[in-house]
DNA sequence: CATGAATGAGAGTTCATTCAT
DNA sequence: GATGAATGAACTCTCATTCAT
């Protein structure tokens, strides 16, 4: 495959992405991506066999990106509160923002495929990596005199189990903004910040 | 309806049930239904309009089910720790529990229809009346010197996104027994239990 | 399946049937037969799953029907070279006709299927029903001193060879009328015949 | 075209016997030819038109390469008992051969193409030229004393039918190599071999 | 000459939904 | 009420064929 079909194979992957931002994962069909993308029928099987191998190619592109961002927040510097606030106000608005995110499709593609071995999984290398960084950032805030806390790793995996508890309850139920600030609230609380 | 149409409905709900336990939501055809209850196609079509229809009345038939359940454990004389303890068993059992639960059905449902009104939706009047008596529950405790506990409302909030996190976790990702276990006595840790 | 569907069944069998005699078997695809039939894309798949199911069909009751004409043959008062002599020329004609016959789709059938067994294979059937009744003939006929003939049950599988390859020969290469006569006058020299 | 077109040409022509002797004729698709070749889709186009025109180049080839063992045997110092034998032996084991053989492709070729010209038709040319060298052959057979034979043109052309009875036989109901043996046996007899 | 991406027609198949009985 | 045959829309997937490079 050459260079430009790499070109279009990111430009389908793309496009898909907002289709499933959309839709979420089960709705979506070959024809849909190919309609988006306003590709022939057959020139989008030259790329992708199903839905579901576009859909790991987009999660693919997202956990790149993603990574990005964390990394980006933690070179600044600034206090580990400052850090970990600016994470959980990302956090807020992910979870809030109940369209244009991709986190249904995500469930309803882990729904189906949730054989994946612990390597393939986007969803768990990103929860077990966000568990590794708050970790750290309350090992420093402790060290600065900023939080109180006597199991950090614990801690910060019951942080992130909340956020998913909130992501999941906001796409299902609906979460007021005032809602999500609640739980972070309590949250930070619990490791003795305001 | 007569009397024998009501019987009839119910038992198309229970056996379709067993079908949206067995394929989630999504996947489930009415014609599925149609197949696992041996009626007619077209009999099914007296009753029901299309597969949300049918599982609405799924739910609606398990949160009359999962109320008495729980008014149950209540009921019982037994200490607050004791009936906690019991209600976060039973959590671990239903998380742990892959296949064989409704749960996956029940996020893929709310999916399609996060449109529906508080009153509707069954997902979030089970959330919080959970929380109502899981509050009720510390502070018992609390009274009885059982619990630490501050903010009985937010820890109880706290525990319900914490078990809604794992469960979600749970369905998406593969969770150990032991993974669950950890988190549950984190959460009783907070609260001043061993 | 009701008596209404056995009809319907039948008619589409026996519609598919023209189908396959204008283009044999493998050219045949569902849409075909569903416009042959003139009857819904879905309508068909309630009868059949594939083109092979439908020949199969056909060919059920192409035996059926076989049978009995042959028998009818046998059945009347002749002498023995009278019935094989009418038995030849109905082969013959069967022979000659390139077109309108169901002889090319039943080997493009065969070609496909070749893994039947024997019980399930209607061409082999056939054959083996076949050399048995001109076996018998011939018996009959060296009785009666119409034909001379050491190896009555040699020579009958020997005249069925000879019939196929015609067939085949018809089929693939072209025979004319002439040829056809050969052959059958060189069989029937071979147990003393005119 | 020069000489390098030539040799891909046959190189593709082999490459695709390879491909029908696998599949049949009808089964195979220009891009299996591709694929086996592993040429690009366009460079096959460049040659040849369809999958039609390939195989009349194989058989082609196939035909020269036949015409070349036949006068082979023949050329060599043998009675003509022992080169009938010989030819049998070898038609036995192709009869026989059910997979790895052109047979069923050459076949369905002619079923699809049963218009072209005598000249055109190899399966024809190549039948009236070895009913012509067993023609021969009795003849020769004859007059050494190792025959016994009245119309020598005519039984060579009912041997040749018999071995086209026996390969579509064997390609499509199945047969034993015990069954072939009897029908050689029964040929030989007739004309007064053991 | 050769490549291989791209197109689009067409085959297979499944179901929601209707409707005559 | 109940049945189940029938319809047709919608989707998946595969190739023959073309064409810009």
């Amino acid at each position: 495959m050459g260079e430009k079909s790499v070109q279009k194979k990111k430009y389908i992957v793309e496009t898909a992405r907002k289709v499933f931002v959309e839709k979420g994962f089960k709705r979506v069909t070959m024809k849909d991506i190919v309609e988006a993308c306003d590709i022939s029928r057959g020139g989008l099987y030259l790329y992708f066999e199903n839905t579901s191998q576009i859909f790991a190619e987009v999660l693919k592109l997202e956990s790149e990106e993603t990574d990005d961002v964390f990394s980006n927040s933690i070179t600044e510097d600034a206090t580990a509160v400052d850090i970990l606030l600016l994470f959980l106000k990302e956090q807020k608005k992910e979870i809030l923002r109940k369209k244009d995110t991709l986190t249904q499709a995500i469930y309803e593609y882990y729904f189906d495929n949730n054989n994946l071995s612990r390597k393939d999984n986007v969803l768990r290398r990103q929860f077990e990596s966000a568990v590794k960084v708050i970790e750290k950032l309350i090992e420093i805030g402790v060290e600065n005199g900023e939080f109180v806390c006597e199991d950090c790793a614990g801690t910060a995996r019951n942080i992130m189990y909340v956020l998913e508890g909130l992501k999941i309850v906001s796409q299902t139920s609906g979460l007021s903004p005032d809602a999500v600030d609640r739980e972070l609230m309590y949250i930070l609380q619990q490791i003795g910040t305001e």
